[in-house]
DNA sequence: TTGACATATCGAGAAATCCCGATATACAAT
DNA sequence: ATTGTATATCGGGATTTCTCGATATGTCAA
């Protein structure tokens, strides 16, 4: 999921439709669009992004009844960093 | 364990009493000292050894009834930067 | 207010991982 | 040959992770 995030123009529908006018909020992916492309239930899905993102790896926000995840670029790549120089 | 064996000589007893003269395996730990350290047991100390060793992560030379493993620097950084990079 | 939809939370079974004791193997010293 | 020591392998119980269906919560539209 995480990867898919890189992309979500090649990876997922065009999104945004139900973000309301003047929110700026470029890259999120819904919870429904994730669970499709995942093939899991959308009780895994929901969980595992909520988990992503209480862990920082992820931001989301909510419009209506939608929620949109997004890629979290600085805690990832600090993760990233951390991995590299102290493994 | 990975950890432990970036630096052996701060992190284990002094290395080597059983290896024979001209044999060249510096930063090598067998594996009696690593799973003192673990405290866990014999067996499973051994399988996770062999285990990372089978994954590339490290590499492996034989004294005599003595096993000593040490980091594969090369491929533990090639993870690092795949994941770096990719992730 | 009611019904429909998107997402979140809960409880639990299935599967994987962790870790152990018992035993096997390999080598060294007697 | 036998014994002792270091490591490897095997089988299985305990724990954790994965994943689901059922249900709850929140929101929109009629």
């Amino acid at each position: 999921m995480l990867l898919w995030l890189k992309e979500p123009d090649k990876n997922f529908p065009a999104q945004g439709a139900h973000i309301p006018k003047g929110v700026n909020f470029v890259g999120g992916v819904c919870v429904g669009d994730i669970q499709e492309k995942a093939g899991l239930s959308q009780s895994t899905v929901s969980s595992y992004l909520n988990m992503m993102q209480k862990a920082g790896l992820l931001e989301s926000f909510r419009y209506g009844q939608w929620t949109y995840y997004r890629r979290n670029e600085d805690t990832i790549q600090a993760l990233a960093e951390e991995i590299r120089t102290n493994i």
